[in-house]
DNA sequence: GGCGATATGTTATTATATTACATCGTGTCG
DNA sequence: CGACACGATGTAATATAATAACATATCGCC
């Protein structure tokens, strides 16, 4: 890595600002989604301290697609392809036991709702699709 | 009353608590989703003042099918199809302008999440899906 | 150096949702 | 009838999520 930054763990992209880095940073470290408080809690030691420089970070990185938002969850992850920031529809399973995500993109998903959008005169800005289940390993092992 | 209905505008079933009937008619008179506590500023004259008393009603609600909950927006609507509560994948297209929300099905869609999760190994429980952006009306007459 | 744009920091406030606990009504069973 | 279970209700307090308003700092650039 010889361009950029030389002590960090991770980088995603090399113009990222503090707050943003230790966000992502948190998020990526992560096997979970977190809420914006719980980043929040993880980087007090970081000299983070109020809900705003969280969001804020949250902000960018979301319109950058190196973190998504979990709208069923209120909560966020990082990008699980970091370096090709995806840019189409994304869906996430998001597993209600262990609280992992998998993220997935499906093109016929897509083309489908752009036929309805275009039937129905929509214009859609931005689509949302959440599964909330259990991943494999949770339906395997407790078949609640 | 006789057993169920007289003197009421809109029934959807008969067994509806008066909290429950008062949330889900408050629901169906708006054009637009309603937050909790939009509910509960409009139910105030009628004896709601808690914000569990919306919630309380709006979680039989949506367990029933009768109303749905917007993931993406905290807010609610009732069921589009009141009396053949649908059972499936239900998606929602809802315009940011005018907040109208349009409640559609597509069994394609279904199907293909369903493919999804059964080579994911993965057991879906409940899936979300909203589009936002712009309905016909909207964007035809503001090209945002 | 001066200036604009962007990022930061801080406090307070608003919005959304839940916990805990007391009460009430209705049915069942003895 | 009375005891009990159960579900709905009511109320207060609190937890969690997000934003508003304002001041300060940093960086690129001319």
């Amino acid at each position: 890595m010889a361009h950029s930054h030389e002590g960090h763990d991770h980088v995603w992209a090399d113009d990222l600002t503090r707050n943003q880095e230790l966000v992502l940073g948190a998020l990526a470290h992560s096997d979970a989604p977190l809420s914006a408080y719980d980043l929040l809690d993880r980087l007090r030691g970081d000299g983070l301290r109020a809900p705003l420089q969280i969001y804020r970070a949250l902000e960018k990185l979301t319109e950058r697609g190196l973190a998504h938002r979990l709208e069923s969850l209120n909560a966020f992850v990082a990008c699980a392809d970091a370096n090709c920031h995806r840019t189409g529809m994304i869906a996430f399973a998001i597993c209600e036991k262990c609280g992992k995500v998998d993220e997935f993109a499906d093109s016929a998903i897509e083309k489908r709702l752009a036929g309805w959008s275009k039937d129905a005169g929509f214009t859609t800005h931005r689509a949302t699709i959440e599964l909330r289940g259990l991943c494999a390993g949770c339906g395997a092992s407790s078949p609640a």
